[in-house]
DNA sequence: CACTTTCCTTGACCCAGATCAAAGGCACGC
DNA sequence: GCGTGCCTTTGATCTGGGTCAAGGAAAGTG
């Protein structure tokens, strides 16, 4: 399982140095980090964590893309979330999840054992106000999700997603990455309904129709 | 404005004391607080903050409920969220709101200022982890709620809904409060269409569908 | 190269819920 | 008692998106 190289196994060359956690840390909080991390990683389609089920780690995505659902026992599921590099999993003070999280690619995990790093919590203050930030941003974020999902059309939901989409490859310092005329759907038609809260068929119809009026 | 009679002003007697973002404080830390908390009343209706707008003031709902909604240019809104007593309102670190916050009954705050808040939320560890617990089980109930609005039918909406009201007239205690048979909806056909992603038309229909089934 | 398998598209049809419209209740002031 | 509003219910109709079904297209596999 843990096959995937890893090529900066320290925090200095970490991709998601910045953003993740540990964003606002010094050199000496880092290291105090730097001590209980070890990295894992899982292939693509590969289920992370169960909903419900005791999960003894809490981990920062380093790279790839994973997925929050939920879903009712007859099989209709609901993606709640959508889980990119610097992005936190689990819930300190809590030992299970209230969703499933799968891998949608190859994802690499930088962990921690959840009560290490609860204990370490309390004397890592950078890191309690950035964990509480991204709470909040993801928070703002399910809210806004709730209006696509409860008053949004479909034509306006792939709207949405494709906006979303084209804001993700904007980097931070504000470049542009690659054509803004071309993107790519790093996700399945499947994924897309998930996360709309619609059928493939309709994801599918919507695309070509907005093809056909010449937006795509 | 601030009409009501506040019967509490001390931080032992408050009903909201061992919920809201003090719960976990002990004498000296409340005390901190005690000096720089002050209270605000609403009428059922008003408007308390709008999105966008920045907010001086962080504060607890003491009494009464509040609404979070999101809208659409056009019309249409969502509500995000329900603040009920011991909810928190207001976002440390940022100055404006995602979302409109409306009092559906007469409704009582515990305000903050922002700065001094933030200020004093360094030196209070029991704030902080409530803070991050209470932002976190938001996410959670949020996360449910895109299920619902993304993938059940009207009614298991109400069913939904009908029974988050019923789990409301538990008391912390675990005691019931009234007769399990019969309990009060405290908000209009409005508010729940607005909750639920649906028409008034809708909610009217299936509850008396409802009705008809026998099961209300 | 045929042969799965998986994903995507397209068509035909249907139905849950939206929309439009018209009455009830019920509380309010006058 | 009689309006005047507001909320709710109920009916009639329409439609967006779901469901069911049948092909394509691309990729891997023996």
């Amino acid at each position: 399982m843990n096959t995937a190289k890893i090529e900066f196994s320290e925090c200095g060359d970490c991709p998601i140095r910045h953003r993740a956690v540990c964003s606002r840390c010094e050199t000496d909080e880092l290291e105090q980090l730097n001590k209980i991390k070890f990295y894992k990683s899982y292939p693509a389609g590969q289920t992370i964590a169960i909903r419900g089920e005791p999960l003894q780690n809490v981990a920062s995505i380093v790279a790839g893309t994973a997925t929050l659902t939920r879903s009712i026992e007859d099989g209709r599921t609901q993606m709640v979330g959508l889980l990119l590099p610097s992005d936190f999993i689990g819930r300190p003070g809590r030992d299970t999840l209230q969703y499933d999280v799968t891998a949608v690619s190859d994802v690499t995990l930088c962990c921690f054992q959840r009560k290490p790093f609860e204990k370490l919590l309390e004397e890592l203050p950078h890191v309690r106000e950035r964990l509480l930030e991204m709470a909040l941003d993801e928070l703002d974020a399910a809210r806004d999700w709730m209006l696509l999902l409860g008053r949004k059309t479909a034509r306006e939901r792939i709207a949405s997603l494709l906006t979303l989409m084209v804001k993700r490859t904007i980097r931070p310092d504000g470049e542009v990455m690659g054509n803004s005329s071309r993107i790519e759907l790093p996700i399945t038609r499947e994924a897309m309904a998930n996360y709309l809260g619609l059928t493939i068929e309709t994801v599918s119809r919507q695309l070509t129709k907005l093809k056909n009026d010449g937006i795509i």
